[in-house]
DNA sequence: AGGAATTGTGGGAAAAAGTGGGTAATTGTG
DNA sequence: CACAATTACCCACTTTTTCCCACAATTCCT
């Protein structure tokens, strides 16, 4: 499971260093071979291994066509996927149609995130996370309950 | 468990010595590998031994990502968990963006705090502590509740 | 109290990682 | 088919991290 995250830089021509760590197990699990796609839920991109990337699209092939939410999401995620390798610098090449949807400029974030990573420009990540932060440690407004269930 | 109260220092590039009493268990249980993450309800960190922090991130796998308050609990508790591991001298590397967040400068303390441990810079820590026993003193203000309930 | 072992602290140097850019190959387009 | 744009590969430089050593402070033991 891929954990922590990691400030990373685009340079001009658009490529991402993955941080070292996670190298060496991408290149055994996936051979280096990675799928970018837009995160429907946040302006942000997902990175899958290439055979976590697998199990996904099995997911969203059975979801039913007549379902527009559903309808939407397939062609989101399946429409925005894009195989990536990594170079012999560790670094992806994110296409220019995911770094305008993501808004990515020069300074990104990386998050591990179990299965998969998470890229999003650095000021929006800021802004999240400080929301967050702000409505966690507000003790007037909801608490939150996430947080409860997980006995930390 | 661990309990307990330590004045540590942080060196120039973010080094944590781990008090010594607690390294043989450490490394018995954990190999020396521990996870570190922001505690998102006080500005400071936790420092879960590895197998530890596996429960949690068991729990938050589990977390709906559709829910954005689950979302989120996931993206920070994952996305800022950290791996680290005891060097030859007992101390761990804290990470500049963790160090940021619990705003540590040299002085810090270490808490045992069950099955982790919590980091504060030192004086937070002496704010919050008097803040919270003015508050349990102060006859006026909101009584402890939650502390009537033990029978300490 | 003195000496020895352990713990706390700091820093230098080697290695690795991150970053940037030039040039050749490939792709797509008119 | 030629041209422009994009991508792949290579090399060079800077920054960060890791590893190791040294010494000070504390504790423990005799």
């Amino acid at each position: 499971m891929f954990r922590g995250f990691s400030s990373v830089s685009l340079d001009s021509k658009g490529r991402l260093a993955i941080p070292s760590r996670f190298r060496e197990r991408l290149m055994e699990n996936a051979g280096g071979c990675l799928v970018q796609t837009l995160n429907p839920l946040d302006r942000s991109l997902w990175l899958y291994p290439l055979p976590e990337w697998d199990l996904i699209e099995e997911k969203l092939a059975v979801l039913s066509d007549f379902d527009k939410q559903s309808r939407r999401a397939k062609q989101m995620m399946r429409g925005y996927a894009t195989d990536c390798q990594l170079d012999s610098h560790g670094r992806i090449l994110v296409p220019a149609e995911l770094r305008a949807y993501a808004r990515l400029d020069k300074q990104a974030i990386i998050l591990g995130q179990g299965n998969k990573f998470e890229i999003w420009n650095r000021g929006s990540w800021e802004e999240q996370r400080d929301h967050w932060l702000g409505m966690v440690g507000d003790e007037e407004g909801t608490p939150a309950e996430a947080l409860q269930s997980l006995s930390l």
